[in-house]
RNA sequence: GCCCCGGUGGCGGAACUGGUAGACGCGCAGGACUUAAAAUCCUGUUUCCCGCAACGGAAGUACGGGUUCGAUUCCCGUCUGGGGCACCA
């Protein structure tokens, strides 16, 4: 009897779907335990195996849990809805419902096939109409709230318009109009429409007016990714920025409470850092300078007015102590103030650079090395010292930070310094020798110099009096800034969730909540509307009915799916009390890095929001969050040769090859590699008169073109000529000139693509090798969290290691060879080693070295010919969360009762693992010489002594005696001479 | 540019909090079984030096420094690969 994993498999999974296996129920008498993935955008190109690497970590961590004895919920839906099956309805007319429909079949029966515990009678989408009626009812609750700053949470915007009436907003300044200040009775006194203006600034989803790509060719809005050198990534067409009104999330009310929850959750250290300096909390100050312009009196010249208010800038400084070493002044080119102070002479050269920077992506202004900018022909003046500061607008400083204008000291920041260097800026020196005029240096610990009141104080000490001084004087403030802005929330797309509001005489007004779902209206149509709207513009029974055309973006659907699982079918609410009290937090969350600041951030927000609102009891979605890496493509590449040929008129012929002239000759790497030299084209042209048989054949010019080949036809790195000719058809004829006989392709390091032929699809590997072996492939290729090249290679070792279990129970020739005889100590000890083994590895989630314990336990009972039940029963749960379906067989084919899904993990006895005695390695020096066997309870004085008598011990001695001894029970000795 | 993570044999990786570097697997080489192949099993496999051999020596965890009795692990600097940077999900 062999190991028949595919009639294995299939029996299992067909079992374990019919008994339900995998139904989980909200069962309040077991101890509960939720194992959450990120659930997958079912994209058009299907699974390839990167995708699975997570759900097989969670996967195995949840059966881990469930044969401990937890009722676990692990679930799967899918993050329908986004812009990708919009771009291919445009692209093929086909409805994103369909695609994303075919989409999903296909992820399903792929993900099927790994043999997953999901319990799927929990699925849901995002994008049908059951489960996007509570995103829209969520978001109307934001709507319909503010934050309440006193009480530090989120409550009803009822609750404000009373505050309003009965005392103003003096205790809850706007949000959105900070400078606002309005008495009872000025509120009372306000007309509808300005009251809800006023509650629009307050509102934790709000409409506002913001950028963004703007492509008018293709008459749309791009994401950051289809702009690339300020062009549409599709057709090449410029790209500028432009004001649309957005709705926004007002996450920024949370941002310390989202940066305080972070202690309390087991994130990564990489992954709290990323989120915390995503939301940037800085400490410093805003000043305001007034500004001397010539602007002002010409201005004030043409209206015949007199000298009118001057123009003040108001900049954001985290060191307000190097007030005294400010040399210019920078605003954003965004910046209001460049309406006003630039005088007629700069007008030209301020307008032809905002016209340059108009073209460019936030990314690439952050991103260039290259230093711009341009004098606004303005000053700012020195509060202190009375000096014209210079102010410029560079694309260095961004619109979107503090006041989207900063104070430039050359000398403590290195972006200021470059910025002066290259414009022949002056730098003053405060802190003496700490600046050495070559760069600058951001120390606080400096002592200050030209600095006036400040002289002689460490710098971080000046801060707080420099802020103090600014404070009396009234022009400055202590300011708390987020680099953090309000998320926007709003799509010109057509495949998101509608929002649910209607504009009544230009008042965003929410709908009833029991007229939702606002179903998405089905198009034929899926173009932009006018103006830069969504494609719902264009439905004129949309319109008409004053409904927003904006849709939802991707991440609103993923903000809180995990609530929807603990209950999905409920059309009362979108999860019941009892629902989310039960299952609580996300016990262990697994997903990639990339949605480090997106997802993560959002739905901690909404999940705080939720709670705050008394919805739910917990204010952090997740307990745990691990983050696997990365499967990289391992790309091939070959190389055609472009040749042009000398005409050979002489000879009557034209000197080119007369048969198969267009079949295209590859050249092997390391031919490749000497491109360009004389050996090169002298050995191309041997090699082309051969192929040809034609050796009149003079080169005039060779080409290399690199292309991606795929992998899939590649054996390591030496290519399948027969299946390359196959591949494509325009290869059919292809000739190759080959290094020793064999085809060597280029390897690159790439993102798994389809694009790049590197992709590989897990569906091959299940079928060859079964999905035992490939889960635990999957595994055994390294740390769950690493990113690493995908090599099939290696996957023969593991599907060995499953045959040779296999044997242990059934031999080719005699059959069954299992018994019930009674375990040895021997046999009882190596199987207890191996569980605790593989029970801290699970733990650890260290997978690797859980498959590789278990195949040291598999390779020492063979070797102890070990072949008894009650040792080989505890092997199989153990190996049951990496491989079920060959587990469950065995278990069955032992004879055991019930499923071993269900079976009790086994405990570690510990008796049958104690020792008394260990191997020591001797260091001489801190170098291993030797190794002694020495009791583990021995003193320091025993040690010495018997380290000291050992022989080799006293050679490498040499009769000098020794320094030290140390000595660290369990672990090592190091004589010291 | 800014932020985060990584770099160990021919390859994937192991060494959990500083304590025998290279577990486990792949590949490769040699051998056994077989008419042959597959499957399986056995032996070897970081590099260099010496040697019949050794439980002989030296070097060695990207590179250069440092701390320590002892560093793959901690610190500083350099190089290099990957991920993110707000409308991909």
């Amino acid at each position: 009897m062999e190991y028949n994993f595919s009639n294995i498999e299939q029996k299992w999974q067909q079992l374990w779907n019919e008994r339900g296996s995998y139904k989980v129920s909200n069962d309040p008498a077991k101890p509960k335990f939720y194992v959450l993935d990120m659930f997958p955008y079912p994209s058009g190109a299907g699974l390839h195996v990167g995708h699975p690497l997570g759900y097989i970590a969670s996967d195995i961590f949840a059966r881990y849990k469930r044969l401990k004895g937890f009722n676990v919920l692990h679930p799967m839906g899918y993050d329908a809805f986004g812009l990708p099956a919009e771009q291919y309805a445009i692209d093929h007319g086909i409805h994103p419902a369909v695609s994303t429909e075919t989409n999903i079949n296909n992820f399903r029966r792929q993900l099927d096939n790994i043999g997953f515990c999901f319990d799927w009678s929990r699925e849901f989408r995002t994008s049908t109409p059951s489960y996007y009626k509570w995103t829209q009812w969520i978001f109307l609750q934001l709507f319909k709230s503010w934050y309440d700053r006193k009480q530090g949470k989120a409550r009803a915007i009822e609750d404000l318009v009373k505050i309003l009436e009965s005392e103003g907003n003096a205790m809850h300044p706007c949000p959105g109009e900070p400078r606002l200040r309005l008495t009872a009775a000025e509120w009372k006194g306000l007309d509808h429409r300005r009251k809800e203006e006023i509650l629009m600034g307050y509102r934790l989803s709000y409409c506002g007016y913001g950028e963004v790509n703007w492509c008018e060719a293709l008459g749309t809005v791009l994401a950051n990714d289809e702009v690339i050198n300020g062009v549409s990534e599709r057709g090449g067409f410029p790209v500028v920025k432009k004001k649309l009104r957005q709705w926004y999330l007002r996450i920024t009310d949370y941002a310390d409470r989202l940066l305080e929850g972070l202690e309390k959750v087991d994130f990564s250290d990489a992954m709290k850092e990323m989120q915390s300096n995503w939301i940037g909390k800085s400490f410093g100050a805003e000043v305001t300078f007034e500004v001397y312009t010539a602007a002002t009196s010409e201005r004030a010249g043409a209206n015949g007015a007199g000298a009118g208010e001057a123009p003040r800038l108001t900049v954001y400084t985290t060191r307000p102590d190097t007030l005294f070493g400010v040399d210019f002044m920078v605003v954003a080119p965004e910046h209001d103030i460049l309406n006003s102070i630039v005088p007629a002479d700069q007008k030209g050269a301020v307008e032809e650079y905002l016209a340059y920077v108009k073209s460019r992506s936030e990314r690439e202004r952050m991103a260039e090395k290259k230093i711009t900018g341009c004098f606004t022909g303005a000053y700012a003046i020195h509060p202190f010292n009375g000096l014209h500061i210079p102010i410029w607008t560079s694309e260095y400083v961004l619109a979107g930070y503090g006041t989207g204008a900063i104070m430039a000291v050359p000398c403590g920041d290195e972006r200021d310094f470059k910025f002066a260097q290259h414009f022949n800026i002056p730098v003053t020196n405060i802190i003496g020798d700490a600046f050495n005029g070559l760069e600058a240096n951001p120390t606080k610990d400096a002592i200050l110099e030209n600095s006036d009141f400040l002289d002689g104080l460490v710098m971080k000490d000046a801060i707080v009096i420099a802020i103090k001084k600014l404070e009396e004087k009234g022009i400055g403030v202590r300011k708390v800034n987020y680099r953090m802005r309000d998320a926007a929330f709003s799509r010109q797309r057509y495949w998101g969730e509608p929002f649910p509001i209607v504009w009544k005489e230009g008042i965003a007004t929410p709908m009833d909540e029991k007229e939702l779902p606002l179903e998405l209206p089905h198009i034929e149509k899926y173009g932009p509307g006018p103006e830069g709207e969504g494609p719902l513009a264009n439905i004129p029974a949309w319109t008409g009915r004053h409904l927003e055309t904006n849709t939802m973006p991707g991440y609103a659907g993923s903000s809180w799916y995990f609530l929807r699982y603990m209950d999905p079918h409920n059309d009362e609410v979108f999860c019941s009390r009892a629902a989310s009290d039960y299952w609580g937090q996300v016990d262990l969350y697994i997903g990639g890095t990339e949605h480090a600041v997106g997802h993560l951030l959002y739905s901690r927000m909404w999940t705080k929001f939720l709670y705050d609102r008394g919805l739910i009891g917990h204010d952090e979605p997740y307990k745990r969050l691990v983050n696997q890496g990365m499967i990289q493509g391992s790309s091939r590449f070959v190389y055609r040769l472009e040749l042009k040929f000398i005409e050979n008129e002489g000879q009557g012929k034209t000197g080119k090859p007369s048969m198969g002239q267009d079949a295209p000759v590859f050249v092997s790497y390391g031919i490749r590699a000497i491109e360009g030299t004389p050996e090169f084209h002298e050995l191309v042209t041997l090699e082309v008169r051969n192929i040809y048989n034609d050796p009149s054949i003079e080169l005039e010019s060779i080409a290399i073109s690199t292309l991606h080949v795929d992998v899939n036809i590649v054996d390591g790195v030496e290519l399948d000529i027969a299946a390359f000719r196959k591949w494509r058809a325009e290869y059919a004829d292809a000739r190759f000139i080959l290094e020793e006989g064999k085809y060597i392709c280029g390897v690159e390091v790439e993102k798994m693509s389809k694009r790049l032929y590197n992709t590989v699809n897990p569906d091959d590997l299940v079928n060859k090798y079964g999905a035992d072996t490939f889960r635990m492939y999957e595994m055994f290729l390294g740390p769950v969290e690493a990113s690493k090249p995908w090599d099939t290679k290696g996957i023969e070792g593991v599907h060995r290691f499953l045959r040779k279990l296999w044997r242990l129970f059934f031999d080719e020739m005699k059959g069954e060879i299992w018994t019930t005889e009674k375990a040895t100590d021997a046999e009882l000890k190596l199987v207890y080693k191996t569980i605790k083994k593989v029970e801290d590895a699970t733990e650890r989630f260290s997978f690797n070295t859980g498959v590789s314990a278990l195949m040291i336990g598999v390779n020492e009972l063979t070797d102890l010919r070990c072949h008894k039940k009650e040792v080989l029963e505890k092997l199989l749960v153990i190996l049951t969360p990496y491989a079920p379906h060959v587990s469950e067989e065995l278990w069955q084919l032992l004879g055991n009762e019930g499923s071993v899904l269900d079976a009790a993990y086994p405990a570690v006895e510990e008796k049958y693992l104690v020792e008394s005695t260990k191997n020591y390695p001797i260091a001489i020096n801190g170098k291993t010489r030797t190794e002694l066997n020495i009791a583990l309870d021995a003193t320091q004085q025993q040690v010495e002594e018997l380290v000291l008598a050992d022989d080799l011990v006293k050679k490498w001695l040499d009769g000098k005696a020794p320094k030290k001894v140390i000595y660290v029970k369990h672990k090592m000795i190091n004589v010291v001479v």
